[in-house]
DNA sequence: GCCGACAAGATTGTTGACAATTTTGTCGGC
DNA sequence: GCCGACAAAATTGTCAACAATCTTGTCGGC
């Protein structure tokens, strides 16, 4: 069904293959934190190797998407709300930094596609689904940081953003939300076409940070007592 | 030598053992850009097993401070100059962060503990060593982004200053720049004091541009005709 | 002397089997 | 019914041997 049925004749996937697989299946919710990775059940899944499984699941936990405990195997890590919350200042940093450098660096063609993502997403709030606004978002912020050319911080925004992502379809996209980050992005592309790169880069930060508390609310809300 | 000569009785180092301590040789350039780690050494070196040590590999992979290719093995990997910069920019927008958050939430006896390391330092343009005037360094840098708890940022800013690290002590802590990091260091340490949040964080991002800007005069210095 | 083909060696990739440990299931005592 | 001890199963850790590939050295032709 959703197994990573390679195509490919001779060979089975590559470690790195198997590694984004499972990171997918973590974004999607199908592999949820505490839950174990059982050896047995990736290579059936994937196709891979033993071998190749383990070399995934290193790499994983190098990115400590996964926690590999002695005899115990691998499992997927949570996120605390208190490393959540450090994971979001970092994407505020990062994120802010680039709104800046695009009102400073981009060109008219650039802004302008910027301005028809934003507009789609309005459209998006009432009549689109969940899975394409979040697409848009998606499109939306990489294309902020992708006119400086810089893939280290696009790397370093996209892996910050994995153990939070399946809350964002899960909780995140809904009702009012929907319409504050609209919001908030009309006032981060106003600055942007006026050329103002110091308010760009701070209503990106408050974007995000609104973002923060909109997640932290959430959990507030599930966990009243603890 | 400088073996990682376990002295543990019964197991020999775990793979994040090794990962460590390959990780510091690069650090120390005691390991060079492209050079090939052999599995075989890395065993005779660490006292590992072949197994141990790939798994080592793999994590480096993952962290992208080596490159593996299918039946040539691990190397380590150089950054470009263009690759330093997004690192350098990246940092530049983490530290910001951080130092803006210092100047707002750190107590008056943390202050004045990044005080006296700053004075030490400048102590050490004139008597002092390298290695003593880098050590310095890093706890400067580490304690302001302690400040806030943010062990993720923290994280981020060791891993992308690893691949550069070595560049540091073999061109960088030397003469007019060292007095100019102390120089930049006096300047956000003022902001700091004076609980100015914004210019603790120019300045903070100016020092870290500087120290760009130095490496790539350096490298173009190196490197005339391109 | 230079160049390509070939062989020998070195190095990595893969597999399977076995050991160590944890987890699960069962049974008897209370 | 609950709890501990014990055994069986499941799972992971480790290793050694072999296959696949790359690298190096050598030889012959020109």
């Amino acid at each position: 069904m959703d197994e990573l049925a390679k195509a490919l004749p001779g060979k089975g996937p590559t470690a790195v293959e198997i590694a984004d697989w499972i990171r997918s299946q973590i974004r999607a919710a199908r592999l949820v934190p505490g839950q174990r990775l059982i050896e047995v059940d990736l290579i059936r899944q994937t196709g891979g190797s033993r071998f190749k499984v383990r070399e995934a699941l290193q790499r994983l936990a190098a990115e400590d998407l996964v926690e590999i405990e002695e005899f115990r195997g691998a499992s997927v890590r949570g996120a605390s709300m208190e490393e959540v919350r450090q994971l979001y200042r970092a994407r505020a940093a990062l994120e802010g930094i680039c709104a800046g450098d695009f009102a400073r660096l981009a060109t008219p063609e650039e802004k302008q596609r910027l301005r028809e993502i934003a507009e789609e997403m309005e459209d998006c709030v009432e009549g689109g689904t969940r899975e394409r606004f979040g697409a848009l978002n998606a499109q939306w912020h990489t294309l902020i940081m992708r006119v400086t050319g810089n893939e280290v911080i696009e790397t370093l925004v996209k892996r910050l953003n994995t153990p939070v992502h399946h809350l964002l379809f899960e909780t995140f996209y809904r009702g009012d939300r929907l319409r504050e980050a609209v919001a908030d992005h009309r006032l981060i592309l106003d600055a942007i076409l006026a050329g103002d790169a110091p308010r760009a880069e701070a209503a990106m930060r408050q974007h995000i940070e609104n973002g923060h508390r909109f997640l932290s609310s959430l959990d507030a809300a599930m966990h009243p007592a603890g």
